[in-house]
DNA sequence: ACAAAAGTTAGCAAATATGCTAACCTATTA
DNA sequence: TAATAGGTTAGCATATTTGCTAACTTTTGT
């Protein structure tokens, strides 16, 4: 667990309804390079093996695992699982709390 | 629990790799398109009503969820989990064993 | 039945993702 | 040292996605 002084902090700052969102998104960005690149190495690929399977090359592959890369597609991500011998699993997960609706009350 | 005969039958096809590969791929669109309906629906918002959110028109919200479109990108998916009070959770999960079962299907 | 609201579809321009080539960097190892 | 394998980066052409308008169909409510 962080530091308390820390967590509280970034609690105040994710309070901040612009920060929140913008958090959110690069932190699932850093997720899919970070995780896509996890699964290539457990699926024993070199960046270049798995472009071959892929049907592409090693640069596109390379920027695909990099932090700042944004613009992924299910299609590819979709293949990127499948020459890794995987699935994907996708799920929209509600934030509780907050917005009450008028048909809940 | 669907029919035992057709259960395996569809076992003998997800033996096949490419009906596997086009199954997986037209299930996961499925998946999407009847998800993120289901999610704008649980935030009690019209297609309309979401398009303003999300800063586009309720003719592209229709297009999205309709079964047959298949060219999301994450930077949409996003869009639209957070315009519906929602994050999304990606998830790789690498297929160990040989057997597929339809109960996880 | 009627009107209004909600949802669908087609076709277009602009924006964005993708694959490619080619040069480059960094380790490892013969 | 040299050579090789693995990875990174930039710039470009093509392909795909996205938002838009406008007309259309379906559903809902009175």
């Amino acid at each position: 667990m962080v530091n308390k002084k820390v967590k509280t902090y970034m609690e105040k700052l994710l309070g901040d309804k612009q920060f929140k969102e913008a958090f959110e998104e690069e932190y699932l960005k850093l997720l899919i390079s970070e995780k896509i690149a996890k699964l290539r190495k457990s699926a024993h690929l070199t960046q270049e093996a798995l472009a071959k399977k892929m049907d592409t090359t090693k640069s596109a592959i390379s920027r695909y695992e990099s932090a700042n890369y944004s613009g992924y597609s299910m299609s590819l991500l979709e293949k990127f699982a499948r020459a890794c011998g995987a699935v994907i699993e996708i799920k929209f997960v509600r934030n509780k709390g907050r917005k009450r609706h008028l048909s809940k009350i």
